[in-house]
DNA sequence: AATGTATATCGATTTTTCCCGATATCCCAA
DNA sequence: TTGGGATATCGGGAAAAATCGATATACATT
């Protein structure tokens, strides 16, 4: 748990905005053909479109959230799908409220 | 509240050290002369000691870290203390807890 | 009023982050 | 085994942040 990695995972728009689409995926993105929401996450396509940013920059995006610990991947097949590590959210709560 | 704000205040190294230092100001500073510590907090002359960066890089951290809330300060004759909000990093706490 | 001390602001340079296009890799299907 | 689609990585240009020295402001003392 590095804190300053984390808080600057978080220092960006564009990554506050991918956290927030991915806490409810059913209500943000449209139903997926190969995988389930709440299994898997979702996959980087459909984080790209709604970004509106490159797909590079939104798989780096990604990469960035994964090493900080906030998201965790599964492969399928040619999709890598990203959901939240909502353990690490929690820590991170507890981390601002006790030693901060 | 902004979040992003808070977020980029706390992407900082030495930005995070200085409120570790303001948690337990009497820990880690030298008594004062003209206020107390947990009424105030502390001067930014003696943070600036601990920190080795100049003054004004060391103003203009507090300036960002004010700006977002974490801290508060007092100004007593030439001196101005700062000290931390602890409202605030329980507000944010929060907000990790159940909105980010 | 003049001086000294504490802090804030300004301007400039270096470093880091943002974000892109191009390319590489990985996987599936024909 | 070749072609296509999905994702990752690489290299770079533009924008923002870090950090400094110099200067301005604000206050206290003489």
């Amino acid at each position: 748990m590095d804190q300053l990695e984390i808080f600057k995972a978080l220092s960006n728009k564009s990554r506050l905005q991918i956290l927030a689409w991915l806490k409810e995926p059913e209500k943000y993105f449209p139903p997926q053909e190969h995988a389930d929401f709440h299994e898997v996450g979702v996959c980087v396509g459909q984080i790209q479109q709604k970004c509106g940013l490159t797909q590079s920059t939104v798989s780096e995006y990604l990469g960035i959230l994964m090493k900080a610990g906030l998201l965790q991947s599964t492969r399928i097949g040619q999709w890598t799908y990203y959901k939240r590590n909502e353990k690490a959210f929690e820590a991170l709560s507890d981390l601002v409220k006790s030693t901060l």
